[in-house]
DNA sequence: GGTATTATGGACATACGTGTCCATAATCCT
DNA sequence: AGGATTATGGACACGTATGTCCATAATACC
């Protein structure tokens, strides 16, 4: 249920820079300060979001970051994926990692079935315009 | 969204031994291979489960783990809660750990609010009783 | 071209979850 | 009482997430 620290701050991030886009680069450094983050770890998680193509990033004295695509078309699940890898889809409530199909003998499904579905489509179909005004 | 393999290794040895009660105590290594746990761990698992009241441990020959009540009297999150912690009750979603309230500023409340709550109901309504068929 | 600025990357430290190994305590049976 | 059986608890090993520190590469500005 919980998503790692690294998705969290991740997911700030992103909220925060658009909330805040003005046609220029956000420093890392701001970034950091003004989502409550550690600058140094911060770095990274921007970095692995440069590289999957959620933000780009521009080095020197007018660079920083900012989003790759208008807020409305990216997804919470491209975001926290590369931090929660795998993870990320949850599977049977028994046998994590299982597909977890329906018709199967767990009798969880009924239950556990819904809880998956509603995390899933969260993830998949909610988008950062839809969170960037949270703190 | 996943729980700890310790909270997955509980709940599968608690709903093993709900399916196959018949009035004598089992074994921590027969329910260790049933379940396909290492034992070593397992026991340790087990242990805290029996010092929060979900099984009720006995040493010497005729020893072994039984329920401490009717599997329809044990709630998932009772099995739960002493691994996950708070993190069994998730909270905002950009701030994890706040009470995440639904009037506040968080924009995220409207879809992340159904998840929480199909999590949490999920935890905290299901019986191990519902779960026992599962593998 | 040189210098300041910024992101990038590697090395390292720490905490915690998971798992293993072994000694000890409690209980049953003879 | 004594020995076999079983759970309990402590010490240790290992990998990964998180976080820190610092050198390096890329870019803009003069």
């Amino acid at each position: 249920m919980i998503l790692s620290a690294s998705s969290v701050h991740a997911l700030r991030a992103v909220a925060w820079l658009a909330a805040h886009e003005n046609g220029e680069a956000m420093l890392g450094r701001d970034l950091a300060r003004q989502v409550n983050v550690p600058a140094d770890y911060l770095s990274k998680v921007l970095a692995t979001l440069a590289r999957g193509g959620v933000l780009t990033a521009s080095r020197g004295v007018k660079g920083g970051y900012r989003l790759a695509r208008p807020a409305s078309r990216i997804r919470l699940i491209e975001v926290v994926l590369p931090f929660e890898g795998k993870r990320a889809i949850p599977g049977c409530l028994l046998r994590p990692g299982h597909p977890c199909r329906e018709s199967g003998a767990c009798s969880a499904h009924p239950a556990w079935g819904r809880v998956k579905d509603t995390y899933t489509a969260f993830l998949e179909k909610t988008t950062i315009a839809q969170i960037k005004g949270g703190s």
